[in-house]
DNA sequence: CTGTTAGCGCCTTCAA
DNA sequence: TTGAAGGCGCTAACAG
């Protein structure tokens, strides 16, 4: 009742060997007597037995864990992902421990390797890589490292040739999204691409852009957030805004930082400019004019990371992108 | 550089004892003589050495762990209380894994009991209790378990004499807020109430309904959720909004819900109804009326939840509230 | 099918 | 200060 029971007093209580409690509570091959199993699962009910999961860990010599890297985790991008990684870990029995990288490389080589400590199963790293490889080398060795021991590493959004990933449709729904909204009869355009550095807001912008019947007007960059986005916005409104018809931002917290910049100075959306964003976050419908956006499912990417480590899955994933065009881009 | 290097491959490398490796690495007291303590790190780093925390775990009998348990990560009351818990977590050196109740009792006493498995140092319960106590002894009785082996137990928005807890004010908050509508003019107030057995919603419900200078015209029960919030409001404008120029929310993302309603069934707000929510979450500064709603600071309140817990901070922590206006309830 | 017995990797007295 | 050795709770051969 007081201490935490182990194993051992399970076994004693139930009148058996440590290694039939063991074999009755959470081996795998069944072998076990009937009866004896019973008395051992009543004894550790009686006793409040709780599995003590890292001696499991440290016995087996992997835990059953899966480690996920976010940047942010309150970013609805990440959530979404965490969503997902955590429902469909706890479907297969494992526990999920988490850090933020706060979209620090540095930080995030830390994380890792305090991360490998716990002897996870799977290691799912989420969120875009840099363009300029800042500490690329170190991190993979890592990861090799962690890999070459059974760990299985897995990516979302972001390439790879050695691990396993789950890739997300930036250049075709970007380049599906400036293909509709140019049949919308939009020709100005203005592009808030977010972080120079970020593989994902690059490859986003590039898609746009290359899909464009003209060159876009403007391209302001920025961080990757819903302040960056309103300052941004800000930008082009002080810029006069000349020959612009549409803004994209390259994922919906700067579309809807975007739209509140445009609120705030009093401008018109959609009817002076419309805004386009990326990744349909479930507050996308719920601004004003609802965003056109694309629409990519966050959360079963955070579920098809684990089913890729965990072999339930074949890889390579893709998580298809839809356009989804809303009030903030009524065509003109 | 393939193998996961153990401390005695380490200690091997550096020509010392295992103790001396142990002592210089991760121990406590630091009485190691320099040069060898040098020694050892040098020949950590050489052979990747990641300490193997399970292994820590098991021979201390606890784990450098902090787990979280919450009702929804994708609910962004609960991703900025993750938010916060992760990173004073991580200020002391500690690591999160995070599970996901749905908001289920059972389910939250089960994933209590898996948690437990980790041996992790605290234990933090986010989102409100059951007003009808399901399962409550049997939680109770778990909880006092893992604190009477030396685990910490925080509860925030949750009230308990036997363990730490951070309050979050939903009583004053919801109380203020009346004040400041009854202010500004309106008369005629309908309440999206929440769940009839959260403690939480029913808190700022009666808090609010209390505050009054008049009963509520209309109070409808549903989900804690942005759907809820809409399918709400959506069964007061077929009641024919009589008498209603205020609805309130008793969280954000309904509040959010609410407005989505109004806005597809055409009706203005705040023109015919105000909207008024509760938590300030991120976006209702970003919709559009911008969101009348009272602020609580989740991410610190995470965050105190792991001072509580390792005794940085004095308990007991209510975290206060504070009406915010904004132009979804002008005034009339 | 059951029990005995090594470990797993690490921490921590206990002598030296 | 250092090293040897026992033990943490559990799993996995290994014999019976």
């Amino acid at each position: 009742m007081t201490g935490n029971a182990t194993l051992y007093d399970v076994a004693r209580a139930a009148g058996v060997s440590l290694a039939t409690a063991s074999r009755s509570l959470n081996g795998s091959a069944r072998k076990v007597n009937e009866e004896y199993r019973q008395r051992v699962l009543a004894a550790a009910r009686e006793l409040g037995y709780t599995p003590n999961v890292s001696a499991q860990a440290v016995a087996r010599g992997s835990s059953a864990t899966v480690a996920l890297l976010v940047s942010d985790i309150t970013d609805p991008y990440f959530s979404a992902i965490a969503a997902g990684v955590i429902r469909a870990a706890d479907d297969e029995g494992l526990n999920v421990t988490m850090a933020v990288t706060e979209r620090d490389a540095d930080r995030e080589l830390e994380l890792v390797r305090l991360l490998r400590g716990q002897r996870p199963r799977v290691l799912v790293l989420a969120g875009s890589r840099f363009t300029d490889g800042t500490g690329d080398a170190a991190l993979v060795a890592e990861l090799d490292s962690f890999a070459a021991t059974g760990g299985r590493v897995v990516l979302i959004s972001r390439h790879s040739f050695s691990f396993d990933t789950v890739a997300i449709d930036n250049t075709g729904g970007a380049g599906a999204l400036a293909a509709s909204l140019a049949g919308l009869g939009y020709r100005g355009f203005a592009i808030l691409a977010g972080p120079a550095n970020l593989v994902t807001a690059q490859d986003r912008a590039a898609a746009f852009t290359a899909a464009l019947p003209v060159p876009p007007v403007a391209v302001v960059h920025g961080a990757f957030s819903r302040d960056a986005g309103y300052a941004g916005m800000l930008e082009l409104i002080d810029g006069g805004l000349d020959g612009i018809d549409l803004v994209f931002a390259v994922n919906d917290v700067m579309a809807i930082g975007a739209l509140a910049a445009l609120r705030d100075r009093g401008i018109e959306a959609p009817g002076r400019v419309a805004v386009a964003g990326y990744d349909d976050i479930s507050t996308a419908r719920d601004v004003s004019p609802a965003l056109t956006t694309v629409r990519v499912d966050l959360e079963s990417a955070g579920a098809a990371a684990v089913g890729l480590a965990l072999g339930s899955l074949e890889g390579p994933v893709s998580i298809p992108a839809e356009v989804i065009l809303r009030a903030s881009t009524p065509g003109r």
